[in-house]
DNA sequence: AAGGCTGTTAACAATTTGGTAACCCCTTGA
DNA sequence: TCAAGGGGTTACCAAATTGTTAACAGCCTT
């Protein structure tokens, strides 16, 4: 099983936050609620689900601030966000969208057709490209966009650096064999000097700054955080 | 939430108009099916959809005619045009190209690649569809009036030139790999030399002045401000 | 038909990346 | 303690990739 969908839900009204939060847990979703714009923020940064959805109308900061706020992050510029509002007047509607909102939902909606419509847009956001984001506390690494988001900075690594990292990211904690780096990164046929995978861990650590990638003397390598 | 993308579909298997139809839905596409020729004529002029994808091999009249009479009219001059067809000759691979088509898809195909297939070729010809103005600090994109605009100065930008900076800057700090920008840009049946994405956007940065485009060595592009 | 603009390609320059060797440091174990 | 083995670091060179320029063909306008 693969891990599961995180969608964050925010709105103020303890009673829609219960019902729709327990509407997506039953679809199978791991709900992260928040009870104001405010948390909302915080929480996204701390938990990065994979589905934001906002109630405009909220105190501290409305659904339209946090949409605006998370767009300027790195992490949350590919982020389906969703707006929810009860006001049905083309005023928020605009507003909602221009504010980097994917989608635009005004209450009151039936559970189902919110059920119906997050599915979607979820399928819509998974679909191009494969999708195998690695997120690991607040590291991101995107491997059909060949980034990685360390905070709140992008960093840049080359090819052959990046799958590396991104082999070893895939299962944190786990020893990969000197062998099993070369075969997976360069390939079998490939044939390249000890040294080769040495210098590469060296240029990652160096541009990531932080020490993720620990040596295993006689073994190989594994991500840690 | 915006209008629905209307999708036209015509093909004379009533179990294939289902599933396609079925799978462009849950796509988020409104479809509109045909079961013969004729039927996708009438209907296309009818509801005038944004993408019309027609089956070559269908009773009263045959896709590449139909693809033909629509050219004919102002209104489907600039309609993209898919074409499908179980056979797999060159023969009518031309003849559907030569018809105006867009692009050719031969069956059998998975549905995933058709879908892929499709929201690539939308994308490319989003133009008038979604026609969605950028703007990025003082730098305006304007799809509909096909203008940039720095600060007080208008750029003219040449066609691809234009479509190719829009395509960076509607996701601005997302890296583009270079299959992704030439099947946007110039399709998937169109074959291009590897330089003819740096020379354009080459052009571009020189016309705009200030660096805003990043290159990613080994992997794309960038849009960054 | 001429002229200008656009899009593409080819050729070469500049830059970045990848791989190797040499050297250094650390740990280990006799 | 010292030698051996492994990994870290650096410099350097070759290969791959991109930048730049120029030339040319196609198209549209005049």
């Amino acid at each position: 099983m693969e891990p599961k969908i995180k969608i964050l839900f925010a709105d103020d009204e303890p009673d829609i936050l219960d019902i729709i939060g327990y509407n997506l847990e039953k679809e199978g979703y791991e709900v992260i609620t928040a009870k104001d714009g405010q948390q909302a923020l915080d929480l996204s940064k701390l938990h990065r689900p994979d589905l934001i959805i906002l109630d405009i109308m909220m105190p501290y900061k409305t659904g339209i601030e946090v949409c605006h706020l998370l767009r300027q992050l790195p992490d949350f510029r590919e982020t389906p966000i969703v707006m929810l509002t009860a006001l049905n007047d083309e005023t928020s509607h605009i507003k909602g969208l221009d504010s980097g909102a994917d989608d635009y939902i005004s209450k009151p909606i039936s559970t189902k057709i919110l059920m119906s419509r997050i599915n979607a847009l979820l399928r819509r956001f998974h679909k191009d490209g494969d999708s195998k984001i690695i997120k690991i506390s607040d590291m991101t690494i995107d491997p059909n966009r060949f980034m990685v988001i360390l905070g709140e900075q992008e960093i840049n690594l080359a090819k052959k650096e990046f799958e590396l990292l991104s082999l070893l990211a895939s299962k944190p904690g786990r020893v990969f064999l000197r062998n099993e780096i070369l075969s997976m990164v360069w390939g079998t046929e490939v044939i390249v000097g000890d040294r080769t995978i040495d210098v590469h861990i060296r240029k990652i650590r160096q541009k990531m700054g932080i020490d993720c990638i620990k040596t295993i003397k006689g073994v190989g390598y594994k991500f840690e955080w």
